[in-house]
DNA sequence: ACCCCTAAAAAGTCAGACTTATATGTCACA
DNA sequence: TGTGACATATAAGTCTGACTTTTTAGGGGT
């Protein structure tokens, strides 16, 4: 499901990246170059590509005669993908998907309302075929591919909202709803509520209903709210 | 108010970043890093390494015997703070502010009402102080001392939610606010509802009360959107 | 028409020397 | 004893040139 670092540099970035991310080196830590380099066993040329990678993200800062200091996580790009995938693949991941959840409760209502509004008959389309895959696979012990239709659905959404920044999220919606799947204990079937939302979803977007579309796709966020016991509402 | 690059490479990055975000290269133009280096007068190394920081915003692929080729708009990571400043400096500058605000109408009323459970003794305070300031400046064009207030104000808000993903908003938003006072025309004094609704939502996030935060909030981003012709409600 | 082999092109990597900014310590002087 | 100017060491920054590796494209043979 990852990409793994092209490159030397990528190499790099996938060991420090994550370990940074963990907080294995506190913020104010300093690290310098050549010692990276020589650790990595990579030319400085190498390393030094892998450091402007980090700063671009935020996660360090590099001064002259100082060295390369860790940042406070208040000042990470935390919408970066490789960021968010680096948190989510350390201890940090129940934290992480919780602040994802709230992100998600937030923007899909709203992106559902806009593809109500916005949808292509295509995209209508390949969301009632997800939608009906959910169906299908609702029973009997099919997570996975009831997974499968269910991140596409989440997709589409979000696409079809035709907002960029929307569109976007569609990678971090998808981590999110794999993390839950397989993480979290999930042996039972999905529950049948939210199941027949999603279809009735798939129905508002197709009629141009964008009230309802709204509504009831804040059902389902607020279902994943609870599921990770955010808010009492 | 924006940080001009650090060493070379930022200032290569500086030029290039916009001319690719503006659409200056189209998606899948090919670039070579030898010819940019000599373009831009700096050494391979240099050059190197503001391709790598391109490449980690999804701007760019490089890829051995082939070249550095420009990635289409939908993979960009549009949540970079750079992108967007890049961005908002350019003929993007419009559609990039719309859908900043769509994101704006979704994540805030959301964050207000996370606000308003969360939110300490001392973000109240901050945010009565904030949206006094506000009131003090909604007459008599003092637009750009109300903006500092406005701006503040949301940052609180985002900060308060207690959700790093909205905190890490803030800076999004004092962008959107401020481009619409510096660029579109606004020689009147601002909308007095939307001071009162201001006034307002300190008051339902000091008492937290959590729907009546979300639901005013919506209202001032309701009226965000309205101004940019986006949406009849 | 198909496959394999060769060659070229561009990124990738490395090593070493040099430059520049800057934090810190030193010393003179008030 | 405190303060300011100055010297020094340090680590990042930059440049250059040679070499390696991957991958595309083309050519030749069946």
């Amino acid at each position: 499901m990852n990409t793994p670092g092209r490159g030397l540099h990528g190499r790099v970035l996938d060991t420090l990246g994550p370990a940074i991310t963990a907080g294995e080196y506190p913020p104010g830590s300093v690290l310098r170059t050549d010692e990276l380099a020589q650790h990595f066993e990579v030319s400085r040329s190498v390393m030094r590509e892998a450091v402007r990678v980090l700063e671009s993200m935020h996660l360090v800062e590099s001064r002259r005669r100082v060295g390369v200091t860790v940042r406070p996580k208040s000042e990470w790009n935390v919408y970066d993908p490789q960021v968010i995938r680096w948190r989510l693949a350390g201890a940090d991941r129940p934290h992480q998907l919780r602040s994802l959840t709230v992100l998600r409760s937030a923007v899909e209502p709203v992106a559902a309302g806009l593809a109500a509004t916005h949808a292509t008959p295509e995209q209508c389309a390949e969301l009632t075929e997800c939608a009906l895959g959910m169906v299908a696979n609702s029973r009997g012990h099919r997570l996975q591919d009831y997974l499968v239709h269910d991140i596409a659905f989440h997709r589409v959404v979000l696409t079809a909202s035709g907002n960029e920044m929307f569109a976007r999220l569609g990678d971090v919606v998808a981590e999110v709803l794999a993390g839950r799947t397989h993480h979290e204990v999930m042996f039972e079937d999905p529950d049948p509520a939210a199941v027949t939302l999603h279809v009735q979803v798939a129905e508002a977007v197709r009629e141009g209903d964008r009230a309802r579309a709204e509504r009831l796709t804040r059902e389902i966020t607020e279902g994943a709210l609870q599921e990770l016991d955010i808010l009492a509402p």
